[in-house]
DNA sequence: TTACTTTGTCCGAAAATTCGGACAGAAAGT
DNA sequence: ACTTTCTGTCCGAATTTTCGGACAAAGTAA
């Protein structure tokens, strides 16, 4: 979680963050438009955007709006000119992650964008394991009857294991403490083909 | 997801800090000195720190070492004086979250503080959620012969219907899709008895 | 009290499950 | 080609599970 994408339209400037970014370790991705830097702009960008507010062609609150368009929790730091309270405001106002007026520190650009990206990676974390366990809730409702609910889970466990072996039928049974027999079957039972969990080992 | 501890000997500073911050609709926790802030700080502080470092009796140093004893990801904001660069830095490499130069502007304050608390939040929803996910996990594993592990699961069902019905096995049973009979058989068997899901229906 | 429901337990016949053994065919090893 | 191992399927006897019925005891409502 290191991606700054840099949009910055003075040749200049953008190579000197640059070199202060490499410096400290991070990862700049240093485009010169909100054009080039549209294509990285997506929902699931491992880092944040460092944008400039005044440039030719775009504004820097285009980049914002975008960004939110793509990912509502994408920090977006706008580099604002010295002093420019309202402007600075009205960025915080839109959903900006933060400003910095623009002859600026590497030290508060830094600082900056390293609490920028602890956010987004608490984001991005969350979104995982938010995922993660509702499939874990998925996986284990308690509807139907007995019958339905444990043939539900005896199926998870018997594919669980087979895909540990896999496919190994007889392995299989050994894992589970079980008769191959009787594996065979419950497998017929509740309509578990062995050949599925095959062939795909180290894939 | 409001609170601040204020740390701030100065009366009138902490009067205004405040007074600031109740117009922003945030919750100050106003103390004049470590000693006194101490107690509220804990693990799970729902809230951030705002301590000036300068004070009489205590360094904010003190207060930030005592808040990451307690709560690595409890963010402490410290108040320097001005332009006091080094200071602020050494802030920021023991850990705290930001640092604001003391003559401070509301609107700095208050958005300083947002971006902390919004952070502190993320942090603490990642426990919850990692902590649940965690109880989840333990539930389903796969673990042991196919016999305990449906054994697990049919006490983990069953168990849950008769909460779900005070702890009535008719009509746990007829939820279940099961004879009552049937029930009382895999009770017996897997030992489990009804009247401990009973009695505590609104509790 | 009386009438009605629910609980927990026991029976026993019917139904389902287990599991060793056997076998043909496929796959792997020598 | 020969041997060994594994798969998938089928038997059938032993075992386990199901489930309706019955019953005493406890609980509830009128």
């Amino acid at each position: 979680m290191r991606k700054v994408l840099l949009i910055e339209d003075d040749a200049a400037l953008l190579a000197s963050i640059v070199q202060t970014l490499e410096l400290e370790d991070l990862e700049p991705v240093p485009t010169s438009s909100f054009t080039q830097a549209r294509r990285s702009i997506r929902s699931n960008f491992k880092g944040v955007i460092l944008s400039d507010i005044k440039m030719p062609d775009h504004s820097g609150f285009d980049v914002l709006r975008f960004a939110q368009s793509k990912d509502k929790d994408l920090p977006v730091i706008l580099l604002t000119g010295h002093s420019d309270v309202p402007t600075a405001m009205r960025a915080l106002r839109e959903g900006a992650y933060d400003y910095l007026e623009k002859p600026c520190s590497p030290e508060r650009l830094v600082e900056t964008l390293r609490r920028a990206l602890a956010q987004r990676e608490l984001v991005l974390q969350n979104r995982t394991i938010r995922q993660e366990l509702d499939e874990y809730k998925e996986a284990s409702e308690f509807d139907g009857s007995l019958a339905e609910q444990m043939e539900r889970h005896e199926r998870r466990v018997i594919e669980n294991a087979l895909a540990a072996e896999n496919g190994k039928v007889s392995k299989a049974a050994e894992r589970l403490g079980v008769p191959r027999n009787t594996l065979y079957d419950r497998m017929t039972r509740i309509n578990i083909v062995a050949s599925a969990y095959r062939g795909d080992e180290g894939e």
